[in-house]
DNA sequence: CCGCCTACCAAACGATCGTTAGGGTCTGCA
DNA sequence: TGCAGACCCTAACGATCGTTTGGTAGGCGG
């Protein structure tokens, strides 16, 4: 099942992710290849399909890796594993990931928006959990889930950038988690 | 003092944080100034002069706002303050701000190993922080200071994504910070 | 052995890239 | 009046870009 096709676009994520869409060339993809640029067109229409099925990729794994939370759980402990299925995604698929986060403001036309509001599904599911906790009355009454939303968020869309492939996200994930629920502050210090 | 020079920098900034450096050429950046491209040539030694421009400009301006941080307060005090510095900046010189933590990696040769020194140097200054804070019994002893220090930092990088030009900053480092003081939890909330 | 399919080749296309060359037109100051 | 300096022009350079074309080599089922 490996077929050309396959490698082609693994490749071209990993070159993407390195210097990026612009930055990379149908040579340069050629050259990883072992192959001359024209043969390429033998598997794609264009240079923009390679970026947009990476994309495509990149959002069904994010999105798959949500799906797998259990929804009987409460919705801390969901928030603490949609952080980790997030990282795990970073850590597994990191030219993917990367790609997927930052290089898809180079899709044109409709696929842009697309991509947008498949993007803003993907962080509403994250805001939902907050919302949803607080609500339940797991988490404060007072929090503010839009922003603590947007931090994990933050942190999750900043780790392709830091992250080793193959780190251990999921004691990664606990630890921001940790801090996130109790603070950083100490038990007995004084406002 | 709006010489010619600078215009083109802040020009060059604006289309590099809209499209990325490589997705800016040279006669784009003259269409935009209603000028030929060869023009620029009086001005510029290279387009990458441009992108480096752009980093000193940025890395200035980072370092500055930190600097303005008082030493005689608290530590916790010192990471709310440096949160709002950061954010201020990415919300007052947002293309800038975009290019030093989106494109920096498109510069060549020495510049990008000098750029990624001077980065370290002030991702450093956040970790002091929090190991400070640590260390003075501000903050739970028990902290993962690394792991806070990076989740600040991805709240801070990730910003230029979002943040609206203009937007009031310093309410929202404000918000993020007291998420990152005193947690999530709700005040009772059984672990 | 034939015909199909996948995969690739060599060569070229027009467009655009960053950059250079040499000359021109203003403004302001001596 | 003349000269300097800032600013811009047109035209072209070689290189590289994404893409197209027409043809070929090898494997595999009939």
């Amino acid at each position: 099942m490996a077929t050309r096709k396959t490698e082609l676009t693994r490749e071209a994520a990993r070159l993407f992710a390195e210097r990026g869409y612009h930055g990379t060339s149908i040579g340069d993809l050629a050259k990883a290849l072992g192959v001359q640029k024209g043969s390429l067109y033998a598997h794609i229409e264009s240079k923009q399909d390679l970026l947009y099925e990476t994309m495509r990729e990149g959002a069904q794994a994010f999105h798959a890796a949500l799906d797998e939370i259990p929804e009987d759980v409460k919705a801390t402990e969901r928030i603490r594993l949609a952080l980790r299925a997030h990282l795990r995604v970073v850590g597994e698929q990191l030219d993917v990931a990367t790609v997927f986060i930052r290089e898809w403001r180079y899709l044109e036309g409709e696929r842009a928006t697309e991509f947008l509001s498949e993007r803003r599904r993907y962080e509403e599911r994250f805001r939902a959990l907050f919302r949803e906790g607080r609500e339940l009355g797991e988490l404060r009454t007072d929090l503010d889930d839009q922003a603590a939303a947007l931090l994990v968020l933050s942190a999750a869309n900043w780790a392709y950038t830091w992250l080793p492939a193959g780190a251990d996200t999921d004691e990664l994930a606990d630890r921001f988690y940790a801090i996130l629920v109790d603070g950083t502050r100490g038990y007995s210090t004084p406002v």
